[in-house]
DNA sequence: TTCACGTCAATTGGATACAATTCTCAGAAA
DNA sequence: TTTCTGAGAATTGTATCCAATTGACGTGAA
């Protein structure tokens, strides 16, 4: 599963960079963004503060945050499971992608630096070098980061932190809904969308951002689960029958 | 200050509609949205557990949701404080509110119903009620509910949240910024503005929001703090001048 | 007077203990 | 066999306790 950081991490040169708290969220948040841990997977408090070895204090703290960013559903006495989006929701999530990454064209095209370009184009010639290897999740991490980083371009906090949550709830449907080859041209296709902000054509910019996002949407499968178990009270939601006895 | 939910809160008739950390969270935020709590002010959890008659750790996590939201600054080991937004967050806040308010006009329009209609015209009259009673109070709350009520419409949950937490925020910053008696035009502007979806007029309707939200932003005042204590930091961050000694 | 320093009170961070709830599964009854 | 039931185990919710940090205050030296 995921590695734990040993107590070394506070050494001497280093600048304590990130707090216990954050490093145990940076781990169940990778874990689960990138497709280490199904959706549906129950995370048990003990357990997981067991493996960090903390308490359970310091874990329900973690949990309560990626309940609020809608990576987990934490149910009363129930405890915590890695969120499964409903069909609707997933649609919801891919909606308001379009609606403000569409939008934040015309302020990120104004904004751009050309070192906010070189990065981007690194981070695409990373999606290509992650796919050359086959590397599925370096391919799943860089592409999030390229959406999330063009938007930050846009420097607006509030922006850029609701796409980084719809980016990794995304990720969590491609989980779900994925099929296992889905996605084949995203790579090409961030490259020709930084050639037309170079250009400025926010206006093309926008247009290509909607398509794009409506292609990977389109290449996700809502008519049957992609993981093991399917989910039993989502299927039988649209059937009308009546109960027997 | 907040009345406190008695226990008799859990009566057999009602259906126990919210839990405890709700009533709680509610108390809470609402104190700040509605200009009961000045931002700045320090919120300790032992005070608030004893006047909410819980334990520090039920404050706690309403406390770190609160944070969550934009409501709150959490700072370790120095406990929680209402966020007092700077002009730069201020400002951030307004932008991604044109944003995603201006975009979610299409689909709004699209997706407006009789009933919705309705409701939003009768947030408009509890407006002018508001405006004429001079309760500033309440002409708060049903602006806020106005522009949340509205995007609800679009039926995207993600972006209803998230523009609950802009609003929220923003009436914040009026806190701060705002001049008393500032805003006036605003409850006839949404009643403008309903007319123009009514007409299916999304385009028109997208334009007026952001003209709306652009006046609003121009009511505040960014030069000086409308509270008691100015924020040196913020005052000195503009001057170059070097540190005496 | 002003600054530096050290002690102490106040507050928060984290761990543990106990209560409450849910889940599991064996066993009985239909 | 299937379904219901209930006792026990497992898990979560809350309160409390102790350690760690911060901030305030008072003392003393320059």
């Amino acid at each position: 599963m995921s590695t734990v950081v040993t107590s070394s991490e506070r050494g001497v040169g280093r600048v304590e960079s990130v707090s216990r708290d954050e490093a145990i969220y940076r781990h169940i948040y990778t874990a689960i963004v990138e497709h280490h841990i199904a959706p549906g997977t129950k995370l048990p408090e003990d357990a997981l503060a067991e493996v960090f070895g903390v308490s359970r204090t310091v874990v329900r703290k973690v949990l309560g945050r990626l309940a609020h960013e809608g990576l987990l559903r934490i149910a009363r006495n129930r405890g915590a499971r890695v969120a499964a989006p409903t069909v609707g929701e997933a649609r919801g999530v891919f909606e308001a992608r379009r609606l403000v990454e569409c939008a934040a064209m015309h302020p990120v095209t104004g904004a751009l630096s050309a070192a906010d370009l070189r990065a981007l184009r690194r981070i695409v010639a990373e999606e290509h070098e992650a796919e050359s290897a086959g590397d599925q999740r370096q391919l799943i991490r860089m592409s999030g980061e390229f959406h999330v980083r063009l938007m930050a371009i846009s420097a607006n906090e509030p922006l850029t932190e609701f796409l980084r949550q719809l980016v990794a709830r995304s990720s969590l449907i491609i989980a779900m809904y994925g099929s296992p080859g889905g996605r084949r041209q995203g790579c090409r296709d961030h490259g020709a969308l930084l050639d037309l902000i170079e250009q400025g054509d926010a206006e093309r910019a926008s247009e290509w951002m909607d398509e794009h996002l409506r292609a990977v949407e389109s290449s996700l499968n809502f008519r049957d689960r992609a993981d093991g178990r399917p989910n039993l009270r989502q299927i039988f939601a649209a059937i009308d029958a009546p109960v027997s006895r």
